[in-house]
DNA sequence: AATTTATGTCAATAAAGCTGACATATTTTC
DNA sequence: GAAAATATGTCAGCTTTATTGACATAAATT
């Protein structure tokens, strides 16, 4: 294989150039975004690691907590994955007693989702160091500031699509 | 203290009140957050699927166009993963004509990375639709708060630590 | 000459996602 | 009441992106 498999075949040139003067790319907000999620995690990643669970517990523990009684339907809507992607996770969670699932009173067909008193502290204890870093990020901020941020983020969302 | 004394003691009671008054937590904004960024790595995911590529080819794109000329250990340090995790990709996108690679004039041990036009364009494709979810996010934005976003991304990451 | 450093590579493993197929219980529709 | 749709669960296999450990090579430093 010496022939190239890429865009372009022939010799291509390094740039040495960088591309900081972009007017059209805001390329400091998509820094400054990637190292302050990468930040933002980690610390719940350092917690989960010791009780063995990983990013996707931390996620649904979270919603279960914020939205009690909320279906298996309505959690693939929230993480937008699949049902065997979240089977194996929430099993894990039900099995080591953080989420309870009950049968709907109405329907019941689904399985709603509610924690136990473990699950709840579970959560705070994730979202504490979380909340810590969000404090000190807003520290000398003012009150548009931070209403600016929480509209900023909001519009980085998808717009929510018709159906 | 009789029970519950971890999570898999007695059983486990469903709680049904919902997480959202807590004083202490900002469970608003840690929730935000991982709304706005999902969907902010949806739209570079979705053109890297067409080229067999993943976010982890993205980040290295990202970075080599921004500072051209930086070494792997500066990209291992700035992306925080591990040399062998780092390998793969970078192979992928040396092979397929994005990055090139020059031994350091210098200290010729050393493997300085720089884009080719095409990683540079790939790079920029992908810059796009996320410069413009920014932008969207930044409608009717003070300046004011568009420094405060800036400040509050950037107070979101980790303090260095001394070395 | 010996050691350290920068990088590359092989092998095995894990977390967290995916698709496809199929099963079960329950509700809705005809 | 039978048929279809819905909510969920589960089996099997695959992919991406990370991990650790071990070892190799070339070049710089001591």
């Amino acid at each position: 294989m010496s022939r190239q498999t890429g865009p372009k075949a022939g010799k291509p040139e390094p740039l040495a150039t960088p591309m900081e003067d972009t007017d059209i790319i805001d390329f400091e907000i998509i820094e400054l975004f990637f190292f302050a999620y990468r930040d933002f995690v980690s610390d719940p990643d350092a917690i989960l690691e010791k009780s063995g669970f990983g990013r996707a517990h931390h996620r649904v523990v979270h919603f279960v907590n914020r939205n009690p009684g909320m279906t298996v339907a309505d959690l693939l809507e929230t993480l937008k994955i699949t049902k065997q992607s979240l089977a194996r996770v929430l099993k894990q969670l039900i099995d080591s007693g953080y989420i309870r699932q009950v049968a709907g009173p109405e329907d019941r067909r689904q399985r709603k989702l509610y924690p136990t008193k473990s699950g709840r502290e579970l959560a705070l204890a994730l979202a504490e160091p979380q909340s810590r870093r969000i404090e000190r990020a807003f520290e000398g901020a003012s009150a548009e500031v931070r209403e600016g941020v929480k509209a900023f983020l909001s519009g980085m969302r998808d717009r929510q699509k018709a159906d």
